[in-house]
RNA sequence: GGCCCGUUGGUCAAGAGGUUAAGACACCGCCCUUUCACGGCGGUAUCGCGAGUUCGAUUCUCGCACGGGUCACCA
């Protein structure tokens, strides 16, 4: 067989060689120590926490050596791709946070050296290196039929043979040229395989930077290199892009750790140097029906999408620490002894990463998000609640611009102490957190052990007793004073001891006054509330109150 | 089914051939306290199973079980 012939006839108009494209993306310049990763998902419009995950871990990684990271759109399966699908996946990255140093900004514009960044238009690159292939022997065309691989694999499946095709299985191995070309000439799809010339018996090896060292059984499949529509599969783009991009360490999910030695047969008759592994355990979830693991699920999980995190305002900050302390739990406890550094100089390792998979745990995004909140200032609450409300709370967004010196006072109240409140987990919280400052309560939930005379009595006194503008100092004594000569305990401990003797205690009493102005029994510091609400709009919250009792 | 990966409390997990098997979240109790949070103190709870190596194994080896992945012209 004359392959050269073979190469002409199959990629006529393809000039350029391997040679010229190693000339035109070549090695970078960068120290030893600099590590080149990467992103690469399907233009879906979909960012998964997963991909968020895996994103952060390259960017970290690189970051971490002083090297690149790059976004690099695989858009080889039509089938997956959606309009504008590139834009959910920057979106995603840019709303939490993650940069890039090359590759897709928008659905058409890229930055970087090592280009294009999209996969479609990179079909020259791969077919000069078919080409190269066939005339090396190493490849050819197969014309078989889909219904043609189903019989193979039926009769392999029914003589319990491992599937696939390859070696007597692969019958367009052994294609004369007169026959290709017959079939080319009468238009005939084919796809380009692989001359696979691995060997089941023998073994290869590497160290995955997650999972540790790893042996597998070599690749024997004459896999799909060019699909019949001239476009690449996975394993070969992955082979050309992450070399010609320069890729020294590709950190994916560990679905691919399988695939590995097809990718290790792809680069050795590529002559590629192999990058780095770092496989990645899915992000679990715990799954209602089963009681088991699964992984987080599109279809079933919201959770599942990162805009679901931006949609109810979890800080980007709270989501990236979340995920560093499932990347390297040791996290945690660097960031409790550095609680003001930045999380760029947490020493993050690939090595320190876990081998299974963890289940994704709301509650402790939870957790991490309020600690991260509670340190951020009034005006930085209100301004990143603003942020938050402008894209999914339009009237939210309006009262908070409308009562900006108001709102700033809400979220004031115990913040800035060394004690501060830790009630806000995600910037929608802030909706129901504010509400009884922006309307008078509608409904009120009163204590059961208090007739509504006792209240009404209650609020008739205070509002007699309380003077505008008292300091916290001379306020709640006063309250006490106030419980005392009404019949109240003036504290719990004295109630506890003889309960006859008192109708209750001052905190049954701050709690009339507490539910009075807000209609909660549960709120933040009484006084600050009452501060923050003003003199006028405090009397008349009262009489509304004490209307309501007496009516 | 073949191949591969994994398995320490409810969750995330540290750990090392000999430890009272860290810590965080959650949960429970107590304290603080005018409510709720916060904070402080304390508590419940973990090495999948079976062999082997060893004076000793949760740690090393081998089986097994269970969970996950993969076996496409999808990534």
């Amino acid at each position: 067989m004359d392959y050269e012939k073979l190469a002409e006839l199959l990629f006529k108009n393809i000039d350029k060689t391997p040679e010229d494209y190693e000339r035109e993306y070549p090695c970078r310049n960068l120290p030893e120590v600099a590590k080149v990763t990467r992103f690469a998902p399907s233009p879906t419009g979909f960012l998964h926490i997963g991909g968020l995950f895996a994103a952060f871990i390259g960017e970290r990684t690189a970051r971490k050596t002083g090297g690149v990271f790059y976004l690099r759109i695989e858009d080889t399966d039509k089938k997956r791709e959606i309009e504008n699908g590139v834009s959910g996946i920057v979106k995603g990255l840019s709303d939490f946070g993650i940069t890039i140093d090359e590759g897709m900004l928008t659905e058409t514009e890229s930055i970087g050296k090592y280009g294009p960044y999209t996969q479609s238009q990179r079909k020259e690159i791969y077919q000069a290196y078919c080409k190269d292939l066939v005339k090396k022997g190493l490849a050819y065309p197969c014309f078989c039929t889909a219904e043609e691989l189903d019989a193979i694999r039926k009769t392999q499946e029914e003589n319990k043979q491992n599937p696939g095709y390859y070696g007597k299985f692969a019958k367009c191995r052994n294609l004369t040229y007169d026959e290709i070309e017959e079939k080319i000439k009468s238009g005939t799809p084919y796809v380009l395989r692989l001359k696979s010339a691995g060997d089941e018996t023998r073994r290869i090896k590497f160290d995955d930077a997650i999972k540790g060292e790893i042996e597998m059984p070599e690749n024997v499949q004459d896999i799909v290199l060019l699909k019949t529509d001239g476009i690449p599969t996975y394993h070969f783009a992955h082979a050309v892009d992450d070399h010609l991009m320069r890729t020294t360490d590709v950190i994916r999910g560990d679905e691919w750790i399988s695939s590995v030695p097809i990718h290790f047969e792809l680069f050795k008759v590529l002559g590629f140097k192999l990058p780095k592994y770092a496989h990645i355990s899915p992000i679990m979830k715990e799954d209602a029906e089963t009681g088991g693991k699964r992984k987080l699920s599109k279809r079933k999980d919201p959770e599942a999408a990162v805009s679901y995190y931006h949609e109810v305002g979890y800080p980007k900050e709270a989501v990236l620490e979340y995920l560093l302390t499932i990347a390297n739990s040791n996290f945690e406890e660097w960031r409790a002894e550095n609680p003001e550094k930045s999380r760029d100089d947490f020493d993050f390792k690939l090595s320190n990463m876990s081998k299974a998979g963890a289940l994704f745990d709301l509650v402790k995004l939870n957790d991490i998000s309020k600690n991260y909140i509670c340190t951020l200032s009034k005006e930085t609450v209100y301004q990143n609640t603003l942020e938050w409300a402008k894209a999914y709370d339009a009237d939210f967004a309006k009262l908070l611009e409308e009562n900006r010196d108001y709102a700033i006072k809400i979220f004031g109240i115990e913040r800035g102490n060394e004690k501060p409140r830790k009630d806000i987990a995600k910037w929608q919280d802030t909706v129901e957190y504010t509400k009884y400052f922006f309307e008078k309560p509608q409904n009120f939930e009163w204590q059961e052990n208090l007739s509504k005379a006792d209240m009404a009595e209650i609020l008739k006194t205070y509002k007699t007793v309380y003077k505008d503008g008292e300091t916290a100092e001379e306020w709640f004594p006063k309250v006490r004073d106030m419980a005392e000569s009404l019949g109240y305990a003036k504290a719990p401990k004295l109630y506890k001891k003889n309960p006859e003797s008192y109708k209750g205690h001052v905190g049954d009493v701050a709690s009339v006054i507490r539910v009075a102005v807000t209609g909660r029994r549960n709120t933040p510091d009484l006084y600050e509330i009452i501060n923050v609400l003003g003199y006028t709009e405090f009397l008349e919250r009262i009489d509304r109150a004490i209307a309501l009792l007496t009516e």
